[in-house]
DNA sequence: ACAAAATATGTAATCGATTACAAAAGTATC
DNA sequence: GATACTTTTGTAATCGATTACATATTTTGT
C-alpha cells in the first residue's frame, strides 16, 4: 500500500491539486465548503504530505542540524531536549552530527546548508578548527549559523550563552560570604572561551575583592572529571592549601572531590568545593554539590527559537546577534565557612 | 551565490545532465575521459547535490529517526554516537525525536516513514504505549523499524539487545563467590522489559544456586538515582538486611549508596553493590562501581548497521531478527567479601 | 442592473536529480 | 564490408508539491 499524493486527495475531492495544497498550508484562501471536501478526502485517502517533493519545490529542508563536540557527553542532553520541542513544535525535524566526525571524515559542515539537507544549524562547540570557522563565516547561508553555549570569539556569529561572567563572580562571593579568602581556581581546558571566560572572572573578582591569587591556585583542567583528580593532587601537594576551590564545570569538582576523599580529605572540612553547570548528578553527589545552575533546556529552546526566527522570518528585528540567559547559585552541601 | 546544479555541471563539461548523473553516481558505465571531464567541471562549478531532489526522485530520504524516551538521559549518548557514525559513513543523516514528545504532541510515529522523511527508525525504548505498537507493527513500512537495547516482547520487530540475562547471572555468581549469601536486587521500572528480564534472571540465578531470597529483598525501582535512594532507606529499615545488592542500573546503585552514606553506612564495608551499565561515571563514583559493562557504542552501531542492511539490501539474508550483544563484568571497589 | 472589486479555483511551469528508452559510436566476427 | 554486439551518451518523463498567472465566480457600490 503506498502511501496517497496530493493528486489523489485533489480526484478524491474532485478540486485541482493547487486547491488542495492552499486548503492545506493556507487555508483561508479557500472557500469554507471546498476545504471541508479536501479534510474529508485527506481523510479518505490518509494522505499524508511527502517532504522530499515539498522541500525541493520550497527550497526548504525543514530541519536543522545540531553539531556538538561529542555526543557521548552528558552535558549536552538536556539543551538537545530544548532544541528539539521548539523545532518539532514549528515542524522541524532536528539532524545531529559531531563536530570530532566531520573533522574525522573531511566532510564539509558547510555541505548542510548548501545541499539542501538542513535549514540552519545550531554549533555547541566553540573550539572548531580556525579554517572551519572561516569557511563558516564566509559561506552565502553564514546567518543561519548559530552558537549556543559556547561561542567563537573572533568571528561575529549570533549566539545563546549563559552569564559565565556573572557566574562565576556570584560562584566567588558566595565563598568569600562564607569566610574563605584563598580561593583556587579549576580552569577549563586552554582555548575554551568558557574556561577562559570564566577564568578572566575569577581573576578580576578576586583582584575586586582584594584577596591575594598565588600562581599555583590556577590549576589548569579541562571540564573532566579526570582532570579533577589531577587537580586534587595538586592541591594535595601545596604548603599553603587554599580553602576553597571554584571548579569550571560540576566534573571538574566531582574528579576533585574524588580523588581528595580516596586521600582521606573531606569535603567541606578540609576545603570548600563549587562546580559549573549544575548537572543532574550534582544534586545527588557525596557531598551534594554546590554549583551555578545554567538552565540548559532553556538555551536549547533560546537557540532554536532565535535560528528558526532567522531561517522564516528573515528580517532586521530577528537579528539578534547574542542572548544571555541568566545563572543562579545553588547552594549545598560541599561549601561551609572555613 | 547560490549552488549549482546538475545543469550548470552538465554545461560546463558539455555533456548532459544524464552523462553527469550517472558519472557520479554509477561512474563505470562512463567513458573514462568523459568523467575526467566531469570531475573537473564539478569542482569548476562548485557543484554539491541537491538531497531534496535526490531524496524526491529516489523515493528515500537517506536518514534514519533514532527515537527516545528521553533526550535528557546520558544513558543514550553513546548509542547515540555508535549510531551516528555508522550512519555518516553511508551518507545517511540521523534524526532524533523523543517518544514522549511524539506522544504529547499526538504526531504519529509512523509518519515519519510515510512521509519520506526517514528511511527507518531505531527505538529505544521498549516502553511504547501498546497502541502505538500496534500501529508500528500493522505500518507497510514494519521492516525498517528495528529496537534497540529495550524491545517490545509480544511485537516481532528486530533488535539488538545486550546478554541481560547472562550479565544478571554473572553479577549474581560474583557475589556469591565472595561469600554473600544473603542478596537483593533493586528492580527497574515495572513494565520495562529490561528490568523485568534482569528480575527474573535474579530469581533463576539464586534458585540455581540454592539461595534463600526474602520477599523483602526485592525492592521496587525504576532506574533512577532517586529510586536508588528510596530503596536504601527500605534495607536500613530491614531486620535482616542482605550483605550484598545487585542493582539493575548504575543509577540506582549511586543513589542507593550516596543514601547509605548519609546515614553512615560504607560500601562496600557494610554492604557490597553492583549497578548494571557500566556508565562512564561508575569508575569515578565513590566507591568505584563494580558494574555489568555493556558496549553501547556497540550496540548502537550493530543496529544502525542491521537497519541499513536492511533498508539498502531488502534481501532475506539481511532480515536476521534479534542480535545479542556480550557484556562483561567491571570489578571495582564496590563490592568485597562479607 | 451593471461595472468594479474581491474572492475562489484551475492550468501548467517549476524545483533538481534519476533513469527507461532510444540512438549513436565503437568493436568484434565472419 | 556487413552484421551483431557492446559501450557510451542523449532525450525526455518522472518523483510530488507549490505557486504565478489566468480565469471564473461572487460580492459590493451606485
Amino acid at each position: 500500500m503506498k502511501t496517497s499524493t496530493l493528486q489523489d486527495v485533489a480526484r478524491v475531492a474532485n478540486v485541482s491539486t493547487a486547491t488542495v495544497s492552499r486548503s492545506l498550508s493556507n487555508p483561508v484562501v479557500v472557500s469554507e465548503s471546498t476545504r471541508r471536501r479536501v479534510a474529508d478526502a485527506v481523510k479518505a485517502t490518509g494522505y499524508r504530505i511527502n517532504h522530499a517533493a515539498r522541500n525541493l519545490r520550497t527550497q526548504r529542508a525543514h530541519s536543522v542540524l545540531v553539531l556538538l563536540p561529542d555526543l557521548a557527553n552528558p552535558f549536552f542532553s538536556a539543551i538537545l531536549e530544548g532544541i528539539s520541542r521548539v523545532l518539532a513544535r514549528q515542524g522541524y525535524s532536528m539532524l545531529i552530527a559531531s563536530t570530532q566526525h566531520v573533522h574525522d571524515s573531511g566532510e564539509r559542515l558547510i555541505d548542510y546548508l548548501d545541499d539542501a539537507r538542513a535549514d540552519g544549524m545550531i554549533v555547541l562547540d566553540g573550539g572548531l578548527e580556525t579554517d572551519v570557522v572561516e569557511m563558516l563565516s564566509a559561506a552565502s547561508q553564514a546567518e543561519r549559523i548559530l552558537f549556543a553555549c559556547e561561542w567563537v570569539e573572533d568571528a561575529n556569529f549570533p549566539s545563546v550563552r549563559c552569564e559565565n561572567r556573572t557566574g562565576t563572580r556570584i560562584a566567588v562571593n558566595h565563598l568569600y560570604g562564607l569566610g574563605h579568602t584563598k580561593i583556587a581556581h579549576i580552569t577549563g581546558p586552554t582555548g575554551n572561551v568558557l574556561g577562559q571566560t570564566r577564568k578572566e572572572a575569577f581573576v578580576a573578582e578576586l583582584a575586586d575583592l582584594g584577596l591575594e591569587l598565588k600562581a599555583e591556585w590556577i590549576m589548569a583542567g579541562d571540564f573532566t572529571l579526570a582532570a579533577g583528580c589531577l587537580a586534587a593532587q595538586e592541591w594535595i601537594a601545596m604548603n599553603d592549601r587554599p580553602t576553597a576551590v571554584f571548579c569550571a564545570s560540576d566534573q571538574l569538582a566531582m574528579g576533585f572531590i574524588a580523588e581528595l576523599s580516596r586521600h582521606d580529605f573531606k569535603v567541606p572540612d578540609h576545603v570548600s568545593v563549587m562546580g559549573f553547570d549544575d548537572i543532574d548528578l550534582a544534586e545527588q553527589f557525596i557531598p551534594p554539590l554546590t554549583s551555578i545552575r545554567q538552565d540548559r533546556m532553556m538555551i536549547g529552546e533560546t537557540a532554536a527559537k532565535m535560528l528558526l526566527a532567522r531561517i522564516v522570518t528573515p528580517s532586521e528585528e530577528n537579528l539578534e546577534r547574542a542572548t544571555v540567559l541568566p545563572v543562579s547559585l545553588v547552594i549545598r552541601e560541599s561549601t561551609s565557612p572555613p
